[in-house]
DNA sequence: TAAAACGGATAGTAGGACTATCCACTATCC
DNA sequence: GGATAGTGGATAGTCCTACTATCCGTTTTA
């Protein structure tokens, strides 16, 4: 396959073939001449791959080198390689009261008898929702504002249904996870299932929700 | 209150309050003086939810303006503004082969009996998903490729899993909502279920796979 | 009454993801 | 066998987004 074909079946220019090679992202063409090269379907493969995690899963190039270096490398485990999804997901945005909210998020695992590791960066994406919304439930749309004493049992109260119904769905995922016929493959797949699924879920409660709306209204 | 006392509280520059002001995002201050106005706790709140969802729900400040346009139209009800939280959360991209999978979703819907609208953009997302991933599973990374006459049941037992848990979810949600005893304090519910509550939802779900994922190695 | 803060306007900046152009070759078609 | 189109590699330029800096003439405040 040349250049030509590439581009056109993975349907990007070839400037930015060329940029991804430049960046490490897509590996070089077996060169056959001081200017030709020839790729190959795994170039292809790729390429699409790339423009999933930009596109589809809204990926920066950074975040994509990330997890792609951890899918490449043949040391790291499947653990490592959902580690690397999962950071490069994470928003990781540091919100004004983030590290006040951290302890509470970590009293609300302990009491689910979640074991995440410190370095998750879900944690804190957790703690900035938290926190984002306990600044909002001010003076204005104040519901009830509790006595900051029973603070915990509030995020109880807003997380349980969404952790509910997520428990058992992420057991199921990591346990659909086949012993994969070879490495590469397994984690292209935690990859997706993680950056793209992702996509897929909150395209999914949107609907979900919009139907939802339409019953209730019915009802009405 | 001044503008520096606004901005201390708020944690944002004053550049950042007047180019704000500037593009409407926020309302003016009460002028007092040919140079000179006064804000209250509203503004406070206003900026706080500008940066909940610019940091923390990671929309544009494009998208930002057109939730908080619904949010402050009267004349606009809850199924209104959660239609433009939920086109705020869009990720609205184009995926190469987006409109080929597009009746594949609706026909998903169909079988779920999800009612949604034409309009919706998480249908449009959701078929982004799916093509990109049925791209992927090419020559590499081949999970015994079906014959595409059975591409819907492929489909359906990708998305089940998330749509069984999302559904009762997503009731919930809309049940839960209270009959707002004025309409922005609902308005503001609804965008902020929409928007933040998607990164908890995210942030839940990684924290839900790690768990699972050291159950599962600690069983071994 | 001098220093600091302010509202308003305009220009400039940093980062991200490409895109365009140039060069010296190679491949291909008639 | 020569014109034409395509190629790898490199560098510079572009567009967009979300601010940030600076300036000005006017209040406020110490």
């Amino acid at each position: 396959m040349r250049m030509a074909d590439l581009t056109s079946r993975a349907g990007v220019s070839s400037a930015t073939v060329k940029w991804y090679i430049r960046i490490g992202l897509l590996p070089r063409g077996e060169s056959t001449a001081r200017n030709q090269a020839r790729y190959d379907e795994r170039h292809l493969h790729r390429i699409r791959l790339i423009r999933a995690l930009l596109e589809v899963g809204g990926l920066t190039v950074e975040q994509t080198q990330q997890v792609l270096a951890a899918v490449d490398d043949p040391e790291r485990g499947a653990a490592d390689v959902a580690a690397a999804a999962h950071a490069a997901v994470s928003r990781r945005v540091a919100h004004q009261h983030t590290a006040e909210a951290l302890p509470a998020v970590d009293r609300y695992l302990a009491a689910r008898k979640w074991t995440v590791g410190e370095s998750s960066p879900a944690r804190a994406d957790l703690a900035a929702v938290l926190a984002a919304l306990r600044l909002l439930s001010g003076p204005i749309g104040n519901d009830d504002a509790s006595p900051a004493a029973d603070a915990d049992a509030d995020i109880a109260r807003l997380l349980d249904p969404y952790a509910d119904a997520l428990e058992p769905l992420a057991r199921s995922e990591v346990a659909g996870l086949p012993p994969a016929v070879h490495r590469g493959e397994l984690a292209e797949r935690i990859v997706l299932g993680t950056v793209l699924m992702d996509q897929a879920i909150s395209a999914l409660r949107r609907l979900a929700q919009e139907n939802a709306f339409t019953a209730a209204a019915d009802r009405k």
